[in-house]
DNA sequence: AGTCGTCAAGAGCGGTGCTCTCGTTTATTC
DNA sequence: GAATAAACGAGAGCACCGCTCTTGACGACT
């Protein structure tokens, strides 16, 4: 019977998702490298190898994290911009940039996993990357609300890309129709500055300098709004 | 005898620098995570536990390698800088971002534990933060440079720092004198913007767009320069 | 010449990921 | 309802890991 066959399906999903669960909590204390397969098991009462009847390897227990983690910044990141005033473009831009930094410094292990240091040894599969991209997605839409808003005001002390990457800009441009080459490149460096500096907080580089953290992020996340043309309030000017 | 002494003293420093340069071979072709001792002394001949003569631990000869990545880089960085005309701050800046992407770019593995995630259980000493910041003391003559040739020009569409910020400010301006508070932000968003791009690719958050990267990159330094008052050459205008 | 510190070697502890086998339980098929 | 097949937990075992402790040999200093 279907109802009897999902008995037993059930079960095996709790106990994968319960693996999950506990394996998340030892993530997040002891950081990737301190994931152990036997320490789990220990935790759930189980005999270690019971665990690889539902996840082949450590690797595959892994990359659940991985897109676990994904999709939880991705879904704080979606919430953020939910929240916000849709035609408040720079608004946006911060929201998602606090949203991804406050996300990084409540779960620094998960962050370390998605983006520090890739693991040894491990390859990310291809499902990664359909989650991996959400907050992404965001950061696009905002752009693109703004660029058919007007909004987008290009002054532009940045450079004119070279015709080169023109093929590049087209690529990325699936997640932000209707940004200009230029407008793509100051796009992706507000992208991996913002990732750049919650990597340095997060991972100590900013030592003992910088004591007022979040507001000097906030202004620096500012700085790259303006290099990207979102408008700056006049109050900051 | 002094002589005898320092013969002794001499092949315990040759043993030592030879197990952190077979550490270094493994630590670029395993990763950090998969830095073994026993590995180590096997590679030498020797028996596990004769290492811990030289290292009392794995962590101290982790720690060995990252003083001894921090010194590559920053001398790199510097050797870069050293190469250019002084009086090109642009190109000096071009020339340190070059530095690091390249370093990194040959050197993964010492990259990823210099700025990647730390080490879980790993708590980096003291005596690391001197090499650590080799590189951003070039950072920070170069623009120091700048601005005492009046060559960083403020036209600044980047928003004044709060005043809240002012203590912060004046002790990153230890490495950047003479450079305002505005400035100095803008410093550090440059700073965290380079190696935020340099992780990205490194850790392959750049999937599969971005095929031209060496181009791209240079032109996102173009752009935080833009963002920093480095002047840009009327070419790209 | 005798003492003392340094060294390599070995055994051993508790831990890891992972594999294989062995009964048992559950679900499906005849 | 019985037989077959699949899924499952338990356990032993393999090779590896970091690290500790002890032992015996060698070299340096008094």
């Amino acid at each position: 019977m279907t109802a009897s066959r999902t008995a037993r399906e059930r079960v095996r999903a709790e106990l994968t998702k319960e693996i999950a669960d506990i394996a998340r909590r030892q993530l997040a204390t002891e950081g990737a490298g301190g994931l152990s397969l036997r320490a789990v098991a220990r935790e759930m009462g189980m005999v270690s190898s019971a665990i690889y009847r539902y996840f082949p390897s450590r690797d595959d227990l892994l990359t659940a994290l991985i897109i676990d983690g994904y999709n939880a910044i991705g879904e704080c990141v979606e919430r953020a911009d939910a929240a916000t005033d849709r035609g408040d473009h720079l608004g946006r831009w911060l929201a998602v940039c606090h949203a991804v930094r406050d996300w990084a410094l409540a779960n620094p292990h998960e962050y370390a996993l998605l983006y520090g240091s890739p693991v040894p040894g491990y390859q990310a599969p291809m499902d990664t990357v359909e989650a991996a991209i959400r907050d992404t997605v965001v950061f696009g839409r905002i752009l693109s609300d703004a660029n058919e808003a007007g909004a987008l005001d290009p002054p532009g002390i940045a450079p004119a890309p070279p015709p080169s990457l023109a093929e590049d800009a087209a690529l990325v441009r699936s997640l932000m129709p209707g940004i200009s080459d230029l407008g793509v490149f100051r796009a992706i460096n507000a992208w991996t500055g913002l990732f750049g500096w919650v990597s340095f907080e997060l991972f100590g580089q900013f030592n003992n300098t910088l004591d007022n953290r979040r507001t000097a992020f906030e202004h620096c996340m500012l700085n790259n709004a303006a290099l990207m043309g979102l408008g700056i309030p006049e109050a900051a000017r």
